[in-house]
DNA sequence: GAGTGGTCTAGACCACTAA
DNA sequence: TAGTGGTCTAGACCACTCC
């Protein structure tokens, strides 16, 4: 990789170290490379270590690399599609996949906020199931699934036990009653987020991490009965919403045509 | 406003001190009120202004908070739901609603990349309308529409010419012969992205704004006829993704429901 | 212990906005 | 011209990983 001589410009230092960083990378490196260490490259390029620091958090927010404390920062991996909807990621998860793994479940009263969002009454116990989705093994979003106890009336009376492997099996309970209702009808919304402290140790990432929150609302019968808050890697994952019925076309690599467009 | 006094503890300075000032806001500001400057605030925290901007850094990412230079660091509004499908948001966008406004079109060979995403042959000719989506009066995302000329036989061979009326003429030439198409498919998905120099001045943003990049497949009688890269202002934007027949319920202020859990 | 990225400091200067 | 956020520096120390 040559060295730096940026030339003047009107723009920030730290944008045109990212592009040339980006051109580097693109020409001479591939995934799983660690690139040469931060004090070594910033000296490279003649600007302080905080600059450099500017433009390589850039390119982590696009994916491009991933730092690692101790070992160094890597070439990142092209991100994963991941399927967003009831059809194709297999719902609740019970029986059909592997792709969600049931963390625990929590029932408690509705908090004001939850309650409107559910359309129940303040108060009303909602069941809060946690679970984890995994693509390729590696763990990509966390979800908080929130299902008002009056739309699983069927859900067995167990004691409430605080971890262990209870915990995990009353998560499985209340999917599966959730199933049965047979849900018909679901709607979605996405925003950039960043993961606070539970959701960034479930994640396996440090707090602060940029996240895609997915915010769906699941229906049956007409009506309301799950809210699922889930906050994907956004570092790693591309989502994808699917479309029956649409022909099969070869997945693009957005980024490569918006680079070169 | 109360004055810091950070209590030791293991997490970072610039984590607590964004905890912190979270809770301030929602309880101390609304919508559009200005925080003290930055040089006060890292004294009032006892922190210095570097690691108080690392907090205000990710506040920003959140949406909770916009930085205009000259101006002061303001209390952001709730993002704005933006509705992305065919059917809401009016396809093409000619003569069914306002939110598209077509800005030029070029016409050009395809690149390697492009040509291997529309499933052409590689030179062949692609007209690229660029469009800005406006939402409320605001500039919420930037739109490169690829569509291969063998998709759109009928359109005039105009000769081309850069810059003036003729452009957004020809961009809405190209949006109606796709029109007339008859699409009846699309496929999309949703990844984080920065605002690159042309994308971020369209936006009226600065270079390396966060943004949403939407990929979406257009297909046409079973045949991919379109390919479009909108680029979503992140920091103001939650994408929805409707669906029929589902029962219409109180949208969710998904932030809320999430921190309060 | 050596090497890496992560955090934090104290200060400087620049670019932009508004009175 | 005064005040704001944006950029940049040179250095320090910490937390983590690996040998």
């Amino acid at each position: 990789m040559g060295q730096g001589q940026l030339t003047a410009a009107p723009e920030p230092k730290y944008w045109h170290l990212r592009t040339v960083l980006v051109r580097t990378i693109d020409s001479e490196f591939s995934t799983g490379q660690v690139l040469p260490n931060e004090r070594e490259l910033a000296a490279r390029f003649g600007v302080a270590r905080a600059t450099l620091r500017q433009a390589l958090d850039q390119l982590e927010l696009e994916g491009r690399l991933v730092r690692r404390r101790g070992i160094g920062t890597l070439i990142a991996a092209p991100r994963v599609g991941v399927p967003v909807s009831r059809r194709e990621e297999g719902w609740p998860g019970t029986t059909r996949t592997q792709a969600w793994r049931a963390v625990d479940c929590v029932s408690a009263p509705a908090s004001a906020q939850l309650a409107l969002a559910l359309g129940i009454p303040p108060g009303e116990t909602v069941h809060t199931v946690r679970r984890l989705r995994l693509v390729q093994g590696q763990i990509m979003a966390a979800e908080s699934l929130h299902v008002p106890d009056s739309a699983v009336p069927l859900l067995p009376a167990v004691p409430h036990v605080v971890g262990g492997a209870a915990e995990s099996d009353r998560a499985r309970s209340v999917l599966r009653q959730l199933d049965r209702l047979g849900v018909d009808g679901e709607s979605r919304s996405v925003e950039l987020g960043v993961a606070e402290a539970k959701e960034a140790t479930l994640l396996e990432r440090p707090p602060g991490t940029p996240v895609l929150v997915v915010t769906t609302q699941y229906a049956a019968a007409g009506r309301l009965v799950a809210l699922a808050v889930s906050t994907y890697r956004a570092d790693t994952c591309k989502l994808t919403f699917g479309e029956t019925g649409l022909v099969e076309v070869t997945p693009v690599e957005a980024g490569a045509v918006r680079t070169a467009s």
